[in-house]
DNA sequence: AAGTTTCATGTAAACGATTACATAGGGACG
DNA sequence: CGTCCCTATGTAATCGTTTACATGAAACTT
């Protein structure tokens, strides 16, 4: 019953080289497709005899399962889709090196979209999900897409299992991976009082922003804590990019009473800041004190190196993967994870002479 | 005809939003499927007038066509794999951005795979590309796949559209998109050379990539025009990672007769490099002069800041992607583009006392 | 020894699009 | 007015899996 050609045979003799598919390995075997399919996804369900016969089939053909069939059957992709704002930013590199790892040894592949802020790409990516291309997504942008169109028939689009990273979305009920904005940015606050300081400026992340929200939030707390008053006119604006660094130190030594030490909650920020201050002739720490925020690869070689706090950024990352795996393959998944952070002291901060 | 329920109506009252499907489009648009497929793919073949009923189904629906089945079919999954050696890597991001929005436009998806020096994961990702899961791929890590197995009755797998950026793979004739090496690193030797300096220092790449060997060739050229002698004792081993220039900084400074001049052929290597100097009580560029090569966001507001190449990162990315997308619509592509480099002069290389 | 589970397997119906082929209607042309 | 061609559309096969259901044999129960 399988020797006599069939009907797929025929143009065997043919010469492009057609990708073998699940019933060549079959009929190699002499098993159905339902046994092949089986000893693939359920070994244990299969005799180890057929089992045997259909990995050698499988080594003898060069069967790869075509993922699309799979998935237009089964509903899954196999696929994550990682939403960050800015994917030049150092930042996230490493992050998404964590979440990559993570993510290929449980199988899964990884989609990235950078929204680079456009409204037009978002709602791209949020059709993008809604197809069904991915089985899940990690959101570093700190907000959910931009729902379904409203209409009357529409009916509502069945959402993915999502995970919130490094910016929680509070509105959301999904896992939060992150580290503690307020407590990490208090810290720093109360090192740079207990070192002496008493006029700490604060460069800001992008206003509205959530990180920004916690860390002024801990700014002010560790003021507070120090018994200093808390001063408007020492925040300067910025987003966390090496240029918003820049432009605050041109403020910064623009000043007249100029503070003795200034909070960056960005390392980009903070090296873009000393890069000016550098220029208009003063020096750091002599002159002033600088703190950064997320201890990048630079902060250690930087000139002074940077007293920054540092984020586990790899782990965070695969913190993310692994919620988010949990949550597609049924099993329960942590709500909120928080990583601990640590002040990590280098020489761009000194005590106050 | 289309107003008796048929056989999928009939749950129609259940909860769950099933995702609408051609086929509800074209009920509902009083067409068959196979005119709403073509409405979406070519809408030109289609009378005004359904084209209007089926656009006016699909927003009352909300369909979204579903790329799994529509992969299945067509075999083209609008997916492109990006294979980089290091994704934590700064200088890949912004090429990678450029990567990303190309591929965007063209309505391309972009899948990430981080080899991460691993074979394991080579091999993993070779045989991504042979299920079909993507249409082509873009190569940063200097080399092709290992390619299919053998075995005897392994047909050869079909290989997908490749495109090798910045890394050439010289042996494969796909497009290459590069920038000249040789050429840039033969300037950058001979502008430390018009300055004044004679002994030269080289901090190398990792041995046996075709970056490094361009780049050394470079250095020879250069060398050799401004009629200054090689000297092997002046090459420093390096990987153009950060802790590589710390390393190669650390050589340095040990040499008893120092060069006056080091040339990093990247610029986290002369990061690297001048935070070990500094240490070592040196002074940058006063007391030896450091050129990088890249030209990385943070070469600008190093201190001192870094006379460096700089490379088109973003235009890099999009040359490649422009590239693939042709090979990918059958259009005729280019087999090599160099994009221009510049010498970018700054604070880290002044002339020689 | 008859009834009940369990196990290993096969059969065939989905999954949701694309597209080759067939068909019908309407000019244009001689 | 018949023939030919073009346009717009429909019918149904196909892409390669997974999986619900059916089947038969073997292993336990009682």
């Amino acid at each position: 019953m399988d020797d006599i050609g069939q009907k797929d045979e025929p143009e065997q003799s043919g010469f492009s080289a057609r990708a073998a598919r699940i019933q060549d390995v079959a009929k190699l075997a002499d098993v159905s497709t339902a046994t092949v399919s089986r000893a693939l996804a359920t070994p244990e369900r299969v005799s180890l005899e057929a089992r045997a016969r259909v990995q050698e089939a499988i080594a003898k053909t060069g069967y790869v399962p075509n993922p699309a069939a799979r998935t237009l059957r089964s509903q899954k992709t196999y696929m994550v889709l990682v939403v960050l704002p800015d994917l030049a930013n150092t930042f996230f590199s490493k992050i998404l090196r964590g979440i990559e790892e993570t993510l290929f040894e449980a199988g899964y592949g990884m989609i990235i979209s950078d929204l680079d802020g456009s409204p037009e790409k978002e709602a791209h990516f949020a059709a993008f999900t809604a197809a069904g291309r991915v089985d899940g997504a990690i959101l570093l942008n700190g907000h959910l897409f931009g729902q379904s169109r409203d209409g009357e028939g529409s009916p509502a689009r069945l959402s993915i299992p999502l995970v919130a990273l490094c910016e929680a979305i509070p509105s959301a009920d999904i896992p939060q991976i992150e580290i503690d904005n307020r407590a990490a940015a208090s810290r720093m606050t109360q090192h740079l009082a207990a070192l002496g300081h008493k006029r700490i400026a604060y460069v800001s992340g992008p206003a509205g922003n959530i990180l920004e929200r916690e860390r002024f939030q801990g700014f002010k707390d560790g003021l507070e804590r120090a018994d200093l008053p808390y001063d408007p006119a020492l925040v300067i604006p910025g987003d966390y990019t090496i240029e918003a660094g820049v432009r605050a130190g041109q403020i910064l030594v623009a000043q007249t009473t100029r503070p003795t030490a200034v909070f960056c909650t960005s390392d980009q920020m903070a090296i873009g800041l000393m890069r000016t201050v550098f220029s208009a002739g003063l020096k750091v720490p002599d002159d002033i004190s600088v703190a950064g925020f997320d201890d990048i690869e630079f902060a250690a070689v930087a000139e002074p190196s940077l007293t920054t706090i540092h984020q586990p950024r790899r782990e965070l990352g695969q913190a993310a993967a692994s919620a988010l795996i949990d949550l597609l393959q049924g099993r329960p998944s942590p709500k909120r994870i928080r990583l601990e952070t640590d002040l990590v002291i280098r020489d761009s901060v000194v005590p106050l002479r």
